[in-house]
DNA sequence: GTCTATAAAAAGATAGAC
DNA sequence: GTCTATCTTTTTATAGAC
């Protein structure tokens, strides 16, 4: 991943073979890593020849920022339906926002192929260009990170939590809840039973209602 | 990196020059990551023909295993005396908590090869055998991170944090700091200025002392 | 646009002399 | 133990036909 190439490139209408050679890449990208990955496997897994990636993609950069960038993309709205369905309309805070942190975590179990990618982009940091790079952060995991505030603001503006900075707020929650279970599972790559899940969300949400709750509404 | 090699066989005694191949082999997997670093530049780097290598490690995947269980025990041992200098004797608690945790952060600038290894390692955990992933973690970060609670432990004893469960306050203190700020910067290869990285910490002490300080300390 | 075939370079690992 | 020289495989990228 030599420094200097352009970004994303993703259009909507993507011919067939573009998409899948996307997908083909997404999936060996995340199983190999981006050294490992060759465009030959690629090829073969999107079954297509290899010339044609040379004729949708300008090289092997390029095809694996597009695919980052996509793969973000595409998990930034899950989190953003998770959010709205656990936290549009609050009946118990607590439960709420246990479920909405087990589905976040949850989610990246459900997309190994993008999380390991996302491994790979945090180890290649270096290589990216500056550009791409602050892209896929605003397209991924910036946006699925400041796209919590509001919904926290907006509980807050019920009486149901007391915040001062939503924006640190949010932090707080993401920390003590999907961070921690990141950081044990290395994204999902190492598993961990449910349960254990369960009891890093759960104490985390706990925590976040010490720093946060309203005895009214705990 | 094959799943199946052999772990660290780190000895005291190191010949001079298995002293120089490793030192090559921390800066170069630091710099260019497992697949790009070639053992061609690594045995340039350390002033030694190719085949010497080979003479003191089975191959690259042992190199590299080596190479990042050592690393590990240097930091561990580095934080572990940054510990000591600052949690042993408690004068002022918040300012103590806080030199702490920024001398903590600086480590993580203070060693960028160990690292930028660091996120090498968590990309390719799939690849790693799944024993020395394991010593790696209890010699490096996991022991980092145990070691916190005995230091929360006796400050609480003496009255002045309110801890129950001390393995998980250190988390907490973790998360709120270290993990915050390594989370922004991707382990240091992003550069942050000082003083956020002050506020961060700042602030992450402040929180840290709302879920467990006492008011007498406070 | 897509394919087969090939070039050109690089990398991991080894042979054999000293 | 250390070195130079070499083998073998793999990889990215391209030529040229259809």
């Amino acid at each position: 991943m030599t420094a200097g190439t352009a970004a994303g490139d993703v259009r909507r209408g993507m011919p067939e073979k573009r998409a899948a050679i996307a997908n083909a890449a997404r999936v060996l990208f995340g199983r190999e890593g981006y050294s490992r990955a060759s465009l030959d496997a690629i090829a073969v897994e999107a079954g297509v020849s290899k010339r044609t990636i040379y004729n949708h993609f300008a090289d092997k950069d390029e095809l694996f920022q597009s695919v980052a960038i996509e793969g973000a993309r595409q998990v930034t709205e899950a989190v953003a339906a998770i959010m709205e369905r656990h936290l549009r309309k609050i009946v118990d805070l607590r439960e709420d926002l246990t479920a909405f942190g087990m589905e976040r975590a949850a989610a990246v179990t459900e997309f190994p192929d993008h999380f390991a990618l996302v491994r790979t982009i945090e180890a290649e940091v270096s290589w990216i260009p500056p550009a791409v790079l602050e892209v896929w952060r605003e397209v991924g995991p910036l946006s699925s990170h400041l796209r919590l505030a509001p919904y926290l603001r907006r509980i807050a503006e019920r009486g149901l939590l007391a915040i001062d900075d939503a924006e640190q707020a949010a932090n707080h929650f993401n920390l003590l809840t999907i961070t921690d279970v990141n950081q044990r599972t290395f994204y999902g790559a190492l598993p961990l039973p449910e349960p254990e899940v369960t009891a890093i969300v759960s104490s985390g949400v706990h925590t976040f209602l010490r720093l946060y709750g309203v005895p009214a509404a705990g």
